[in-house]
DNA sequence: ATTATCTATAGATCTATAGATAATGC
DNA sequence: ATTATCTATAGATCTATAGATAATGC
């Protein structure tokens, strides 16, 4: 009777989509806890799903473990997109991002943990925090809040910085995270050409708060 | 007759030492060449070495793993410090360093895929480059030449964006190396509290040449 | 006599798939 | 009827060692 329009996705691509996300979850818990070299079985059990459905989905364990650090990076750049959306300063916007995922390492250890590990690769990828980051900075250029000669050469940086501060985050537990992060942001505002003042007051603009979603919802109320 | 002194390593400790040395250099091959899985046979055979006698060095490949990496990082750190040893400016010094690292990345692309790998990891482990990075800052901070509030936060920085620098010219391989590299140490100088003048004329002194050295002399004339 | 290395392999482990079962579509 | 998942496993692969061989020490 009631014809699918094309768009909505049926019962059974929903299924699909649940074990896949089942798996890639199951892979960002492995990712964190250092077990990059965890059998195929040892992740689909922890994602409750038949070792052969991993199939399926991905050819490997590496294909699966990217398309899970994607999707991880993706959510969050989202997130942080949605928080930003209503400053109007470019700067601002980068400022808030930088510091929102300096908060992440304690916050969150997991991610960073996954942010740490393949964090170089990532930086190479113009996909989720990257891409908003150099969208992020070329507005702000635009706007002359900025002053960039090569955004590939400040993204080294602004990367660099923001991927060694977590694992120092990480490593010295007991250090201030958010005065920490606020000052290599401060640095990193400094080294895009914002004068001293400007710098060190953006970083001092109060954030909003990072709510935790439940990330991958499994029932459907 | 002739008794050994006690320093004098023995012709049997100076054997066990090359099949150490030919293990290790065969780890940073099979390391380069991105094969962080190899079965422990692969190197072994890489090494012209049993397989048997690598358990005689080490308990796991990870173990192997971490060793060759120090060893390669200590070995250019010593190779720095002879080319730096003369300057009498140690932010001539830490410069001299970043830029000769920087042009690693062209140079010995082994070596750089070496620290891309476990760059982060690196980076945290006070020994070879990074060791040496520290002690510059801290000798360039005590001489009045650089200005830095917390030099955990400094090393973030620096070594972050040595990392994402020898990323990006791996990645990009028409890129100007050695200009790219001499514009980020200028940043990073400026970021340690150096005027820009400062900072831009001793990125423009000259480099002491990196003559290749044959790492390991299997036969010793 | 001692120590290091080598060769060969038992046993453990893992991957990728075949074939059976369950859910969905119509 | 079709599609997704599950269970069970053949075969490939790898680790770690036992036992044999070679080099060194004295």
């Amino acid at each position: 009777m009631a014809q699918r329009s094309t768009d909505a996705p049926s019962r059974q691509e929903r299924r699909k989509a649940r074990t896949r996300a089942a798996l890639m979850q199951a892979a960002q818990s492995v990712i964190a806890a250092g077990r990059l070299n965890a059998p195929i079985l040892e992740i689909t059990q922890a994602a409750d799903v038949g070792m052969g459905s991993f199939y399926n989905h991905f050819d490997s364990r590496e294909q699966l473990f990217q398309a899970a650090l994607e999707d991880a990076l993706e959510r969050h750049a989202i997130r942080f997109d949605e928080l930003s959306a209503g400053l109007d300063d470019p700067a601002h916007a980068f400022a808030q991002s930088f510091r929102l995922t300096g908060r992440i390492h304690r916050r969150e250890p997991a991610l960073s943990q996954l942010m740490l590990t393949y964090g170089l690769a990532m930086a190479a990828v113009d996909k989720g925090l990257a891409r908003r980051a150099r969208r992020d900075i070329d507005h702000a250029v635009r706007a002359g809040r900025f002053s960039v000669r090569d955004t590939d050469l400040a993204m080294v940086m602004v990367v660099g910085a923001g991927l060694c501060l977590g694992r120092l985050l990480r490593d010295q537990p007991e250090r201030d995270s958010d005065a920490s992060t606020d000052h290599v942001a401060q640095v990193v505002l400094r080294m895009l050409g914002m004068p001293d003042n400007d710098a060190s007051e953006i970083c001092q603009y109060p954030l909003p708060c990072l709510v935790d979603r439940t990330p991958h919802p499994e029932g459907h109320s």
